[in-house]
DNA sequence: CGATTTTCTGCAAGCGTTTGCAATAAAATA
DNA sequence: TATTTTATTGCAAACGCTTGCAGAAAATCG
């Protein structure tokens, strides 16, 4: 049943056959190894051509070579955010003939650890982490193999840990001063989830401009959000339901600052008139709502570009040992911070 | 140098082993056969655990099983369009245990063709084309070869494809004919890439529209534009420059009304109240602009989800002639279309 | 010019599975 | 009880590729 689809298939041998060379010949050109006559290597290119041989990857990597498969966990996909990292991710390995396989777990702590134990069983050379929520759990058996992997923003603390961040810190901090500058002193937050790494270091960002401004953290400003919109709406909410309400409130991303911006409007308030808004990523919509979404900028794109340059650079040598990176962000000033009222 | 990584990894002759039976046993206990003792099956289930034994992917779809992949062609995954398909694609094959491989184009006619050969070739056991430029090219492949393909959002004209797909034409002409009623008699168009079938069946729509009122269909009021959000704003600023500007525009998708809408507002014009501007898709980011947008949903998620099922369906029951979906569109009225000024 | 070295090619083993076939044991039937 | 059937297992042959090993041919050297 299955049979007569690859009885179908042109294989090394058929190509070996046309070009009147022996099988490991035709693997030998086609992984463009040493010691191949270029005549030789032109008649096999020539006959793999005319039969439009193209190699079965999972053939491949059973027999102990690469699979040419990146794995890639993640999250969400529906976000602009990831939509962006993945956009870097693609364009590397495009540009180096890699597959990517994609995994969304959705939150789910436990799917993590299996599809992570799946891909480093041969299924992928490597590993893209994005995000991840408990990334000890699965992580340490990589690390024991020697399987090859990147964490996409999250600043891990296991020194051997290979990752590519934003410096989330100074951007909280960034966007928290900007606020205070502006003359803002009662300057609410919502944050993202606290279990990963990112969303803690912005509020610390922001509580570090707080202190070095003079001014107290309280924690009625604080709302936990969730790195969702309705996040965003729910802690804008609670924060303009305060007795004295805040004049400006830092949203720990994009997503949420819109959250929060819509909870101003049903309250009858207007941005930034009423309320000063500043967003945390810079997704492409941040610029497109009106008003302008003042944000912090980290270079998402970029972020996955590095990441995967990083692993293809393990890959092709298991000895490097490239640095982690922690990009700067950057303050976009834009149109829903301004000045507080009176 | 690989091979110690390998030896590190549990395989059904070790699990096999564990339990005291042969592999073969293994190998049907795994894949639920029948004819498995109860008991046997519950000593090698026992001995999975202990070992943590992890099917070996590539193996399996070598020796003529299932890959367990599903590949997936897109141009672009920056758009939330996108993101929107992948998620219910996504939530229906977590649902059934297969993976993802994902494979951007990015509209490189010449890369669809190569890759789609190579899923076919074994990687994968299906795949989902979504957007196709030129899938004549490889299609016709593919039939002979009767692997099984959905493909979303392209209302194929081959009547063995099987496709999914939102009624363009109907959405094009109902967004169109609601700013007739509203008053308005001058609408241009931002179409998106000609080559598409969706795009000419909105656009058809819109021609339908404009006729059944009685209106004239100007070629000076048509833009061509390609679904981007600066394909929006050029459209928009070419129309708005006409010496007799149209009182609205129909977008073919919500990214190039965004830019529409940009591009009213570079020229000091408001919208609504000067330009009446309809999108389509109904992506999430549609209902945070300000003012919302309204716009033609089509079910994206509901469509990569339908399209998924419809897939593996095939797969399951290969003779099965499942139906093309065309799901109905609808109109999402919010605030940024009016009826016209005077 | 014989002896090395280097380049080139083929053979065969193996990667971890699935599966048809054969063998055996147990159950059902005559 | 003898004979079929049915259930349960194991063996071995693929699947398409990589790669170490060994020979053959060509190039280099003393």
């Amino acid at each position: 049943m299955k049979r007569n689809k690859s009885s179908n298939e042109v294989t090394i041998k058929d190509v070996a056959k046309e070009a009147g060379v022996s099988y490991s010949t035709v693997s030998r050109v086609v992984n463009n190894k040493t010691y191949v006559n270029p005549d030789t290597r032109d008649r096999v290119l020539q006959a793999m051509l005319r039969l439009g041989y193209q190699v079965n990857l999972h053939a491949r990597s059973l027999a102990g070579g690469q699979s040419n498969v990146i794995g890639l966990l993640v999250v969400d996909l529906t976000t602009q955010y990831m939509g962006e990292i993945i956009s870097g991710i693609d364009d590397v390995l495009a540009a180096h003939q890699y597959e990517l396989m994609l995994y969304t777990t959705h939150r789910r702590k436990a799917k993590e650890s299996a599809y992570v134990h799946m891909m480093a069983r041969g299924l992928a050379d490597g590993l893209l982490i994005s995000l991840p929520r408990e990334p000890e759990a699965y992580l340490k058996s990589l690390r024991q193999k020697g399987f090859p992997y990147v964490i996409i923003d999250h600043r891990s603390e296991e020194p051997s840990d290979l990752f590519v961040s934003a410096n989330n810190y100074q951007g909280g901090y960034d966007a928290t001063n900007y606020l205070i500058e502006l003359g803002h002193r009662r300057i609410g937050i919502v944050t993202g989830w606290m279990d990963m790494v990112s969303a803690r270091d912005r509020l610390q960002g922001y509580q570090a401009a707080l202190a070095d401004a003079g001014l107290p953290f309280e924690a009625e400003l604080l709302f936990q959000g969730d790195f969702s919109q309705p996040g965003g709406f729910n802690g804008g909410t609670c924060l303009l339901e305060l007795a004295e309400r805040p004049s400006a409130i830092f949203a720990s991303n994009d997503i949420s600052a819109m959250g929060v911006i819509e909870a101003a409007r049903a309250k009858g308030l207007q941005v930034p008139r009423d309320l000063s808004v500043v967003g945390f990523d810079d997704i492409p919509t941040a610029a497109l709502l009106s008003p302008q979404l003042t944000t912090v900028r980290q270079p998402l794109q970029e972020m996955g570009r590095s990441a995967t340059k990083m692993l293809l650079d393990l890959l092709k040598n298991p000895e490097d040992t490239p640095e982690s990176i922690i990009f700067p962000t950057e303050l976009v000033v834009r149109e829903t911070a301004v000045p507080p009222a009176e």
